[in-house]
DNA sequence: CTTGACCTTCAAGTAGCTTGAAATTTTAGA
DNA sequence: TCTAAAATTTCAAGCTACTTGAAGGTCAAG
């Protein structure tokens, strides 16, 4: 019998973590003295404790080595248990691996520039969306602002303010045309609902489901399109040096909308869906 | 400007942890209103957040972000951040893929046997330690047994108890050796000090430094060394499962140190340090 | 019997949030 | 203008797996 001093040397575990297993009832000494409160271990509780030590070492809960060693658990539960362990590391090597390319990439451009830069791209997921849109093949920035007008009227008067979320456009041609964009725009939508709005004789917006997107990369671009050359341009870097590839179509929610005569204020979020680049 | 709820959902960040981040003073609102206490936030902050969540992906905590974006900091301290947190990220790669294996060995020996086996074996680092020994080369177990006791006897005469550790003893043969064993008995000191001990002749004890081992597997072995040869082959059987290479000598601890005529009931922990093994 | 090592319990702190309660403010609709 | 719903506020507690410290009791050696 060890008092727990020495017992903790053994098993080069320290006295408070045995204390503390002691209290969550994980691992409880073999003897405590009812008047002193002294506790007292065996040698026989060593292979015990490792037992515990090596599950933790897996990686697993506190409360699952409980369960684990404490009451009967199937095999197939312990399967179950391993199993969604191996997954959940598998995710923190994939997360950490980026992550260091990431922290390399950072500290390349620190010796080459000397300062940080590209801080404003983030990587976001994006969840699905209702989204009440109109596609169509825009000429040029005025028309395309007269269709963001149009159908800004056409929605206030079918649906009440509260259903209505941002205003958003899809680019669905490749995004180094330079005219004749493939867009559409629409506005994301609270709830979903079934509903079609003419606009006019040839063109309809609908509501359809905008996609989830796992990895996107995004940016905020200030100003109209004009300036949008030097973010896109941003994103596109970005994503080189960090290894992912872009896999469109692009969209942009409008977070300050242009107002007719004011679009220079606008602001705008640039989201360009990506995957891991595989070489 | 925003309100926090309507900024959270731009940023795809809670509003909880825009208030926590209000709270630690890491990014507060550019306007509080006094009376109502309700948060406004510009669009122009949307990239001081962006900044804030970018150093956030790289994994650094919260207060050196803070740090960052907050105080001039200048590049070298940045550098030297950034390369604490590259080797952090490295050594929790190195960590996880260990991990990965061992739960992977474990699935496998679940499919093939149906339950847990070999839990007692656990991985253990080794501090550096003063050892008041003696090397030997032993014939018999009796004549080790013996040779125990001298020291016991001789060590009782020159120290105090109080600085005298646990007796343990090196291998310093092969394992597989099954008489003529090269060994060095001694004892853990609480203590660096100098000092020998002449035992006969020929033999004299005296402190040396014994080495911190990085990685040592370990077992428990209840009993003489005529029951060790399960528990010698349970290491090797765990290490070449888990991949890791045995590189001697071996250490026996002497948890429960052998009595004259009840050497049956002693314990001693066996380690052996071992590297990971590169193919 | 004293001294110092060892042990006890209890409380609080760690990081980065989340959840919930109770109170207030704002907004939409009638 | 009034009311109900939605949004926001602050404050407190909870999460994991411990660590640290305070205040006080226990044990062994000299």
């Amino acid at each position: 019998m060890f008092r727990i001093g020495e017992f903790s040397k053994i098993a080069q575990v320290p006295a408070s973590v045995l204390r503390y297993y002691d209290d969550i009832g994980l691992f409880t000494p073999i003897h405590s003295d009812r008047d002193t409160g002294y506790r007292y271990y065996s040698v026989e509780q060593l292979s015990q404790l490792n037992r515990i030590l090596a599950l933790k070492d897996l990686g697993l809960a506190l409360d699952q080595i409980k369960r684990l060693v404490m009451d009967e658990v199937s095999p197939e539960e312990i399967r179950g248990m391993l199993s969604l362990r191996k997954a959940q590391i598998e995710q923190t090597l994939q997360v950490e691996a980026i992550r260091l390319r990431a922290v390399e990439s950072r500290l390349q451009q620190l010796e080459h520039k000397g300062g940080f830069q590209d801080d404003d791209v983030v990587l976001k997921s994006l969840p699905a969306q209702p989204f009440l849109s109109l596609r169509h093949r825009c000429q040029d920035l005025k028309q395309t602002f007269t269709l963001i007008s149009q159908m800004n009227a056409a929605a206030a008067q079918h649906l009440t303010a509260k259903s209505l979320g941002r205003f958003a456009a899809v680019i669905h041609g490749e995004f180094y045309e330079d005219i004749d964009w493939d867009l559409e725009f629409g506005f994301y939508l609270n709830q979903t609902l079934d509903l079609t709005v003419p606009l006019s004789d040839r063109m309809v917006i609908r509501v359809r489901e905008l996609e989830s997107v796992e990895m996107a990369v995004t940016a905020v671009r200030f100003g109209g399109p004009e300036n949008g050359h030097l973010c896109y341009s941003a994103i596109g870097t970005w994503a080189e040096k960090h290894q992912y590839e872009l896999i469109g179509p692009g969209r942009e929610i409008f977070i300050v909308p242009p107002k007719p005569g004011h679009e220079a204020e606008m602001v705008v979020e640039i989201q360009f869906p990506v995957k891991t680049f595989m070489h």
